[in-house]
RNA sequence: GUGGAUGUAGCUCAACAGUAGAGCAUCAGGUUGUGGACCUGAAGGUCGCGGGAGCAUCACCCGUCAUCCACCCCA
């Protein structure tokens, strides 16, 4: 055997139980609050046939990983979660309900290079909602960002668009103008200039934009919103906001942390995206599918609760750890785990009966176990067991029954 | 794709042109029935890889690979 260099993969990370924890906690939480509001879970797989993907992502294409099974088919990694979704929704358009609102949160892959939150391969959480128009599906899906990070005790502030304002602007000058917050009116005008517009007209333009009064869309959404009861103190309409103009066609919006910058959670309305995918001939082809909807960026919430401290302090699963005195104490051990594992008491024994007891305690304390279980040869002649609480130190001798009558509920 | 930085013990990092050291982690002791703290000791490195200059280098030069950061791009 060679031996091999331990290592990861440029840009693919290793979980250690602890992260893992604190994964899925948050995981758990985004699930509870998506099903909530009646969204439904859905799975795609890792593996698509490359045409799936192909010519669906522009320039990005070059990002996706794709390669030949040795069965010579041409296959890629999941690159996102919205084409996988888009042939779900045209592979199964008589079983799935109308509109129909689903939440995916699942790793997607992209060959791009590595920085900081940056990685190949990494998990998105995404909420839509297919198949409504009414400003009431917009209305719902800002309502649920704020309620996830009302969950996660997060501060945040929507800041939110309708693309409708950069109808007659090129594309170019809106990437130009999404960096405002990040680099600053001067930089930004400067970078219109360098794509060729002239300096008067770029000032011109910015400032029309920062000018511009809410859209009748944006009006109504907002009217709905807070008819049903949304934290309107957390919605500002921001004109300059352009975020991802390349398929979004009404609404808009990027969820940013008190005192930071970088967005969370963005999304918006994009009615066009998913009929693109419709193939020809299919009923349905060619005709628009409404579709609203976010992705909730699952590294940088959890680093920012990591950051403010709102990360609950995660035990370890087993309640006691049963140790093992030494070999002929150790069957008396057994029996106690059997007896605790009857009643469904989560512990776990020490799995090496010639280990001292310091080595077992030293395991416990490492491992987060609140209780130790100690079988000795006096607690045998009783037929007790000393229970001791690593947190406080204290400790007793009791009968199993008791240990297990106090223990169960 | 572009630019910058860094590769030395399992981890985080020192040092010095004369063939490497600390802290943490590991293991063993400090009264073989008690963890977190402390003390003592041990083990652990072809100094990323290849080449070059030099009496000699981990240290200098060149190349290469890897990692990190930033830019570009962007869900």
């Amino acid at each position: 055997m060679i031996k091999i260099k331990p290592q990861t993969l440029k840009g693919f990370r290793d979980f250690l139980p602890k992260e893992v924890k604190k994964r899925q906690w948050l995981i758990n939480i985004l699930i509870s609050v998506f099903e909530s509001y009646g969204f439904e879970p859905l799975e795609t797989p890792s593996l698509e046939y490359a045409e799936v993907l192909r010519g669906k992502y522009g320039e990005e294409e070059k990002l996706i990983y794709e390669f030949e099974t040795r069965g010579k088919d041409k296959v890629a990694l999941r690159y996102d979660q919205t084409v996988p979704l888009s042939r779900v929704i045209t592979q199964y358009q008589n079983e799935l309900v109308f509109p129909f609102k689903r939440y995916q949160i699942q790793n997607v892959w992209r060959g791009e290079n590595p920085q900081k939150g940056r990685y190949r391969e990494f998990i998105q959480c995404d909420a839509d909602i297919i198949g409504s128009s009414s400003p009431i599906a917009d209305a719902e899906i800002l309502r649920l960002v704020l309620d996830v990070y009302k969950t996660l005790r997060l501060n945040i502030t929507i800041k939110i668009n309708d693309r409708e304002n950069f109808k007659n602007m090129d594309k170019k000058y809106v990437s130009a103008i999404d960096k405002l917050e990040k680099i600053g009116e001067s930089a930004v005008l400067s970078e219109m200039v360098d794509k060729g517009m002239a300096s008067e007209g770029a000032k011109k333009a910015l400032s029309s934009l920062q000018k511009k009064p809410q859209t009748a869309k944006i009006k109504e959404i907002l009217s709905v919103l807070k008819k049903i009861g949304a934290d309107m103190g957390r919605i500002i309409y921001e004109p300059t906001l352009a975020r991802g103009l390349n398929y979004y066609t009404e609404m808009i919006f990027e969820t940013v942390a008190q005192n930071s910058s970088g967005s969370l959670c963005s999304g918006g309305r994009f009615d066009k995206l998913i009929g693109k995918f419709l193939p020809a001939g299919r009923q349905g082809s060619g005709v628009n599918v409404p579709a609203v909807g976010f992705g909730l960026g699952f590294d940088r919430t959890l680093e920012i609760l990591e950051e403010k401290n709102l990360i609950p302090q995660l035990k370890s699963s087993s309640k006691f750890l049963v140790t093992t005195f030494n070999k002929d104490s150790k069957d008396k051990s057994l029996e106690v785990y059997k007896k605790l594992r009857d009643e469904s008491i989560n512990c776990e024994i020490f799995l090496d009966e010639t280990a001292g007891l310091e080595k077992q305690l030293k395991y416990a304390d490492k491992k987060g176990i609140s209780y130790v279980l100690i079988i000795g040869p006096k607690e045998i002649k009783e037929d007790k067991a000393t229970i001791k609480n690593l947190k406080t130190g204290d400790q007793k001798t009791v009968s199993v029954e008791e240990l297990i009558k106090q223990f169960n509920n």
